[in-house]
DNA sequence: TTGACTAATTTAATCGTTTGATTAATTTCA
DNA sequence: TGAAATTAATCAAACGATTAAATTAGTCAA
């Protein structure tokens, strides 16, 4: 009824509609927010008919649900292979690739988030964040909650003794330095006096949350 | 015609419902956004007739700018008297003062972001934030500015030889792990395996933060 | 290769509801 | 009494959702 039985034969005509569709939600979602976009813009965007919004996903809450599901998706295949190469490497005994793992993960949301090209699906995310739905259990669980879980194990490499306190806590301090790249995008482009994120710019912010790490990770040697 | 000659006779009836409307303003603009809050659930949830929000903030943008403004104006009571103490007091030479105010400006930044009972305005903040509009740049120019480049400051007394690099780019760092409290609360309330912020929370925060400008500012180089 | 047949997909048009805005009448109070 | 403030009722516009008709494309008998 609602849910067409999918048929082989006509599928890539289909596929192509609700390509173009989730990209088109992806990037009005995250411009106007859940409400403020409407499906006859998205489907403008999309260059399609409107009525394929309920056709295809049933409805708005269900094309929504699709765009969040489709960003899991990329940041799933972006993020997850450096998870993996972590892990493979073993690190459970070796300060110094801890601290080369941590900057390479934070380096890699910096990418992630920092972009221009990213705004839209990253200003989705972080609407997401601040009322929380069903859509955003599906990306923590999938996404951030590995992540910061294995951030906080390398973070207990560098301080087995725990003197630095909860690693838990510790890494959210350290996300939030990454994720205020976008979150007061608009303060920080004024303060700092940039127009633009570009590879410089880029470079220029890993480098700052790197010296941060270092200093945070230091062995001070309170020599007496 | 559209604003009414204030008449000091019947003053505070009128007062009485702008500050209502204002209250339920922040309320329902910060738990839905602009476009998703009706006027209709702000006129509720004030107790008063729909219509007084044309009569009084001409529109539904008017109230908005009057909310935002409200925002300000008590931000800036709560935050002001804190600079005016850190500019009282002479800092520019002594590392361990300039380090104590930070700590106290940041403690201030958690304690108004961090509590349960400010979420709603705060996720007003957050929300501007991320489409900036003429009401950014109030809060920007009033709030943020000011206190940014007073930590600026602060930062170059404590690296004076600028041996961490850019202090501004450096501040908006320190500005992110107080920030990330608020924009991923969700997720920090789950990893951290918190469900609520009350004083005990809200101290392990001001400990960690502290902690990290410890470390952050911490003399490595320095031989007994 | 045709050309009717069928299901999947797309389209234009319209539904009822909610929205911000507005009006005219009413109430309040010095 | 009169200006200020409030109220109930209504407006046009935009919204998500829905419908029925039109179009597309693969299937298969001839």
């Amino acid at each position: 009824m609602t849910t067409p039985i999918p048929n082989p034969a006509q599928r890539p005509r289909a596929d192509a509609t609700k390509d173009a569709l989730i990209r088109a939600a992806v990037a009005v979602f995250g411009r106007d927010g859940f409400q403020a976009a409407s499906t006859r813009a998205i489907a403008q965007e999309a260059g399609v008919n409107q009525a394929l919004i309920k056709y295809h996903f049933a409805n708005k809450q269900g094309l929504y649900d699709a765009a969040i599901q489709s960003i899991a998706d990329r940041m799933g295949t972006e993020v997850l292979p450096i998870f993996h190469a972590i892990e493979a490497n073993r690190v459970e005994d070796d300060p110094a690739a801890s601290l080369f793992a941590l900057k390479r993960m934070l380096g890699a949301m910096i990418g992630l988030l920092a972009r221009e090209d990213a705004a839209n699906w990253a200003q989705l995310i972080v609407r997401e964040q601040q009322s929380p739905g069903p859509a955003f259990l599906k990306i923590y669980d999938g996404i951030m909650a590995p992540a910061l879980t294995t951030m906080a194990r390398l973070v207990n490499v560098l301080d087995p003794a725990g003197r630095l306190g909860d690693p838990k806590l510790l890494v959210i301090t350290l996300v939030g330095q990454v994720l205020v790249l976008r979150v007061a995008h608009a303060t920080m482009m004024r303060f700092v006096g940039w127009d633009r994120i570009g590879d410089k710019e880029l470079e220029e912010i890993r480098a700052r949350i790197g010296r941060n790490l270092d200093r945070l990770f230091a062995e001070t040697e309170h020599a007496p």
